[in-house]
DNA sequence: TGGACGTAATACCTTACCTCA
DNA sequence: CTTGAGGTAAGGTATTACGTC
């Protein structure tokens, strides 16, 4: 992405401005955006929303990553299967552990996540057996209703979520989503009836507030999943791998469009900005001009030196400078010869700044 | 080695539903 | 009670990357 804007008489900036993603060599996935501005405008902002999504913290290999997708598909589309997870008609949602190899880790990592994190990887000192352990903690928390402590989070959107049939992506509610959540959806109970009558009403589920609040914590993290945190997280929320997965698209959707708010109205910022500074510049380039002709109506005109108007190339502001001329052993050189030679034009607009100084050295 | 093909992931657009003023 | 706007879960499709033959 490159925005030029022109200045009208004057020389356009020789940089144009910039999108500057985190990574040159990939397209810029992770939402993060710097953005520089030319030097004559004097200003540079960033942008910046939510940690960098690092794909190398998507730990499992590809080949891997699409075998363990492929059981998540396999099991999306299975009804028996989500009816077994989800409890369907029992109370008790049955929490069955697909992948038996996966630390899932929610309440021991230092995040929170139902993955292990690197430093979790690192610092965690966690074994084999400790992961077995936490799978067992999981498990334990996931199935037993009881256990009100720290499961208290992960029952109440159990109960919630585990109206959830796998006929089709087509969704239900049962009576057992009583309480709050219950409540505001009893609304939506009738789909039961609209599939006994055969009617294909699609019915929405809104996530509770601990599950959106989770899944947002867990986007802060990643903005993607692999397929190993996406059935983490499903298996943590009780939801399908499905629905995390919609989850994150939209979350993703929603962040890219409220990039594109904040970038649209940085744009017309520095719209406005360069048009102030145009509109400068032309005022800066009459008087001189002005300036000049007063120079050639002066009666003593052919005795001054000759003026030009020139542009520093590096800070780009108008400058008039003398042509001087100099006997050097019956050779006679002009400034700008000089500066043909390798000396350095002056410009007398210009403080002593960097670029001039180096131009020097 | 390059092309055809299949698969999976993601982006994008759209629809349908829900909530609220 | 109705209605329209806004938010959002989910469906459908296009694109891209990667692996295999």
């Amino acid at each position: 992405m490159e925005l030029c804007l022109s200045l009208g008489d004057v020389q356009a900036p020789a940089e144009p401005f910039g999108l500057v993603s985190s990574s040159s060599s990939e397209k810029p996935r992770d939402d993060r955006v710097i953005m520089a501005a030319s030097k004559t405008t004097g200003f540079c902002m960033s942008l910046s929303i939510g940690p960098s999504c690092d794909s190398s913290t998507s730990t499992s290999p590809r080949e891997a990553d699409q075998q363990l997708d492929r059981n998540d598909h396999q099991n999306d589309d299975d009804p028996s299967r989500f009816s077994a997870a989800c409890g369907s008609k029992s109370d008790v949602p049955v929490q069955l552990d697909l992948l038996p190899h996966t630390p899932v880790a929610p309440r021991s990592s230092s995040h929170g996540f139902p993955w292990p994190t690197p430093s979790d990887q690192n610092g965690g000192g966690g074994g084999s057996s400790e992961n077995v352990n936490r799978v067992e903690e999981v498990a334990a928390v996931s199935s037993s209703p009881t256990n009100s402590g720290a499961s208290s989070f992960q029952m109440d959107i159990g109960l919630y979520s585990s109206n959830y049939r796998g006929s089709g992506g087509k969704r239900s509610h049962s009576p057992e989503a009583e309480g709050d959540e219950g409540e505001r959806q009893s609304n939506s109970r009738a789909s039961d009836e609209d599939d006994i009558n055969g009617i294909n009403t699609r019915k929405k589920l809104r996530l509770s507030k601990e599950q959106s609040a989770f899944l947002e914590e867990s986007f802060k993290e990643h903005h993607t999943l692999n397929p190993k945190q996406k059935l983490a997280l499903a298996k943590q929320l009780n939801l399908r791998p499905r629905q995390v997965e919609v989850w994150f698209q939209n979350r993703r959707a929603r962040t890219k469009l409220k990039q594109t708010e904040v970038d649209c109205e940085f744009l017309k910022r520095c719209c406005e900005t360069l048009t102030e500074e145009n509109r400068r510049l032309h005022k800066e380039l009459q008087e001189l001009r002005a300036l000049k002709t007063h120079h050639h109506s002066n009666p003593f005109y052919m005795q001054s030196p000759a003026t030009t108007l020139t542009m520093c190339p590096s800070c780009e502001r108008i400058a008039a400078t003398t042509t001087t001329t100099t006997t050097n052993n019956n050779k006679t050189t002009t400034k700008a010869q000089a500066e043909a030679d390798g000396f350095p034009r002056f410009y007398p607009f210009c403080q002593p700044q960097s670029h001039h100084s180096s131009a020097t050295s």
